[in-house]
DNA sequence: CTGAAAGCGCTAACAG
DNA sequence: CTGTTAGCGCTTTCAG
């Protein structure tokens, strides 16, 4: 197998504690002997073991991010953030795939604590019922949640101003003089998408019931939103706006929108939610809300870092970033 | 601390090794005795350490994916694809990005045999030096690459067929009577987009040196797309068609050409390759060359997984997934 | 079928 | 500064 440090230390004539701390660069070696460990290590091509080391130390320096599907851009993103913050910090992050099956992630969360991750970073357990969430509450290891849970849970959370963003789109359209509004949002129980709801419906009261909101429900990626979208042209042909509950399913909306023959945004304007990438680069280009994705991915691994070094002060930090609209083509003034 | 075997052999009044043959599902348990092992380990909520089993039997049940970055669609999707697979196998993904990045490669890989995973799947080691590739080759633990290396090396890869697909593209353009083509693609070094290029120059020799190709490199990204059109249209306003490395080059090359005020198809073609969800949802639909990206991602987990279930026959494997144009709307005949 | 014993490779007191 | 001694929690011979 493997050369192992017993090997090194033997080779160097040292005892394996001795080599142990000149590897890891714990104080109390003579300067001498830390070289003579590390020559030889190199000219082994030692690799410490680090699951023997985790178990030792009771570390695994690995992070679970807990994610719906990693293939909807805004969840690279995220992971892009946590990934490039993890590795700043030495950590490695196990990728799971939960398509908000409720049984997937139990399976994974379970799965993350038996393999003694340093922290959770989870997305949408809104769905879950109310004794996974304690489970989640309870467990010894810190987790951050990507998005509000239902109950008030004392756990952290890193998220954009949901609330806020949906007020500023529906400001927006209405200031421009849309009066029927689609709304094409994903799972009531996701608090993300509720709350963003929740503020577009703020602008619309503010407008005194001068406008009317129609909303669908789906699932909230491109193939959702091209569902919805139908589904919301065929029955009310007076909408002229569309607000989406995020950019991808903007970009399916546009497309069921085009397939019916009519143009964005001349006859219905939309728009999106996260300023992912290709925003921008789809024709028209993308109206929509600004969210820091990258900075939520590394937001949640601070957090879980600053819990995992602290076990004593694990007070819940709930951080909240900002969130602006980002004006682009695809809407337009009635 | 967390609860461990003996302490659910202590409750079940058993030995731990026979709790752990209880809970492992091993036989040599009498029905009654892992009964009795299961409920109690179910009432007290043990989580077995997968640390310390890891330490035991020498796997992790965890496999590494290497890939320059998560954002690029091509990724997720391959991702996807290879998560899911581990997932039914019981193995979880370990996510590292590299940009491509020789060091960071190098750390990543260090970094993954110290935490013994199973397995290791990892993109473009072509930019590497040749220590680093026999490096790879040389390790016990099974590695599949997603992408030819340079030189001759006996490591197991999954690719699309990237020559066919070249060639593919490079035919229909000049079926459509394009004659002066421009490429926009990636390191010369990756050999996935090298191979691209081959299969393309020989479909412009098929057509006798009738068709001219101006090659432009640059990074294999969408803002990398973006510049590379634009230094192609300043230098060769001729070009009537262009063939892009990959889909998210193609959508930064038609932000470029629609900024110069020229328009897809009707100033110039574009075709892509991967077929990125994306790529249908894009004003004009983008004509590309499929590859099965979910499939390339589920395949190198097989081969992964069978190879570490026998350490034995190792002999590499190398997969080729084929490729296949799908036609929309942004290339027209002349 | 089950218990006892040894050990995976490393770290962490505790002496010296 | 360095060696000795114990484990971390689990699996796995090997006896019984």
């Amino acid at each position: 197998m493997a050369i192992t440090l017993r090997d090194i230390a033997l080779e160097a004539g040292v005892d394996p504690a001795t080599a142990s701390r000149a590897l890891t660069g714990n104080y109390g070696v003579r300067a001498a002997t830390r070289e003579k460990v590390l020559a030889v290590a190199a000219r082994l091509k030692y690799i410490p073991n680090k699951v023997a080391r985790g178990l030792a130390t009771g570390q695994s320096r690995t992070l679970g991010l807990v994610v719906s599907d990693i293939r909807n851009p805004f969840f690279s993103e995220v992971a892009r953030g946590a990934e490039d913050a993890a590795y700043k910090a030495g950590y490695d992050l196990l990728l799971c795939n939960t398509d908000l099956n409720p049984s997937k992630q139990i399976h994974y969360f379970r799965s993350l604590l038996a393999k003694r991750v340093d922290g959770i970073i989870m997305n949408s357990v809104a769905t879950l019922d109310r004794s996974f969430q304690e489970e989640l509450g309870r467990c010894d290891v810190p987790v951050v949640l990507l998005n509000r849970p239902s109950g008030t849970s004392g756990l952290s959370t890193v998220t954009a101003d949901n609330f806020e963003g949906g007020w500023i789109a529906g400001s927006y359209l209405i200031r421009l003089g849309h009066r029927v509004i689609g709304q094409l949002t994903g799972p009531s129980a996701h608090r993300n998408f509720s709350e963003r709801s929740k503020g577009f419906l703020k602008a619309s009261q503010a407008a005194c019931g001068k406008v009317t909101s129609i909303v669908i429900r789906g699932d909230y990626n491109s193939q959702g939103g091209y569902e919805m979208m139908k589904e919301l042209l065929t029955g009310h042909n007076d909408v002229t706006a569309v607000f989406a509950c995020n950019d991808v399913v903007a970009f399916g909306a546009i497309r069921a929108v085009l397939e019916r023959g009519l143009r964005v945004p001349d006859d219905v304007s939309i728009i999106g939610f996260d300023d992912v990438e290709m925003a921008s680069l789809i024709r028209p280009p993308l109206t929509t809300i600004h969210q820091p994705k990258y900075e939520v991915g590394q937001a949640a691994v601070d957090i879980l870092l600053r819990h995992a070094e602290h076990p004593n002060s694990r007070s819940p930090e709930r951080r909240i970033l900002g969130v602006k609209l980002i004006e682009r083509e695809s809407c337009r003034a009635l």
